[in-house]
DNA sequence: CTGCCTGCAAACTCTTTGCACGAAT
DNA sequence: ATTCGTGCAAAGAGTTTGCAGGCAG
């Protein structure tokens, strides 16, 4: 999905909600369009402020869980208390994550066996699964054997 | 694991590594090997609390990474900003957990190909794996149809 | 005795919310 | 004109930390 498609999906399902198409609303659904790596709630101000410098935290904050609903932005948590997102241009959430613990670089993986599995257990269980996460925590081998990784988050 | 073999450990763990057997490092040890089930920090203080009441919230959040390093507690984040735990009794962290969203149950089932597939995917990306976690998140089938279910939290 | 450990309370981080103003429909 | 959306700042939840006194070794 190209992000003119994207963003189109979002007007009409702000319309749908009965919800406005504001400024502000487009400059957090650019900036988060815009990123290539997973960001934080944090990284999102700064680049939705860079478009439209009127946009506040609360804002963002308050439409992180719009644009989550709409199944345009997928949250990624990785257990720091800190979340990240990321567009979820392919709609694919079959995605395994493996993190870098040393240079904070989240890797994504397709993974279709997760629900299958997640089918598989919850039947057993009498549940009905609604997602599934699995996630790889790593160190960087080539941050060790060679002192810099490419993927080294600047500090 | 019996609870006397992992007071034994605990108590091995703090002398090797230098660390102070005090009374409110056994009671929240106590405390933590009592649960059945998953619990918070704030559950560990109530319940470290009624065995030596001068247990504060400062030791027992000073005590929980000294426990998880020692590998006697386990540390389960299922996304909630709200971190859970449980004692490690049978040293085994190739578990999945599954996470009935309505009942607030936390199921864990044996899951040993987590780790083949860490070690497969992080070789790919030159990354030596230290740990990963599977999770499904669901709803619950017995609340809905019947209005009830045994695993539901009291409020 | 020495220095780690403790409780207390304040600080911290991330996120949510009440309020009055402002803008989309 | 309405009514929802917004920025601001304060509140909230969970966790961490500085400090002065206390207890293990």
């Amino acid at each position: 999905m190209s992000n003119d498609a994207a963003r189109e999906k979002y007007k009409a399902y702000l319309v749908t909600k009965g919800l406005r198409v504001t400024n502000q609303r487009l400059a957090i659904f650019e900036a988060a369009f815009a990123q290539k790596e997973h960001f934080t709630a944090e990284e999102l101000l700064d680049h939705a402020r860079a478009i439209d410098d009127s946009v506040s935290r609360a804002t963002v904050y308050r439409s992180i869980p719009i644009m989550t609903e709409s199944a345009l932005l997928r949250e990624v948590d990785i257990g720091k208390n800190l979340k990240y997102y990321r567009p979820n241009t392919d709609n694919n959430n079959q995605v395994a994550q493996v993190i870098c613990m040393d240079c904070d670089k989240i890797f994504e993986i397709s993974a279709p066996f997760m629900s299958w599995y997640g089918n598989s257990v919850s039947s057993k269980l009498n549940l009905t699964p609604v997602s599934q996460r699995l996630q790889v925590s790593a160190h960087c081998n080539t941050l060790r054997e060679t002192g810099t990784c490419k993927n080294r988050a600047q500090g």
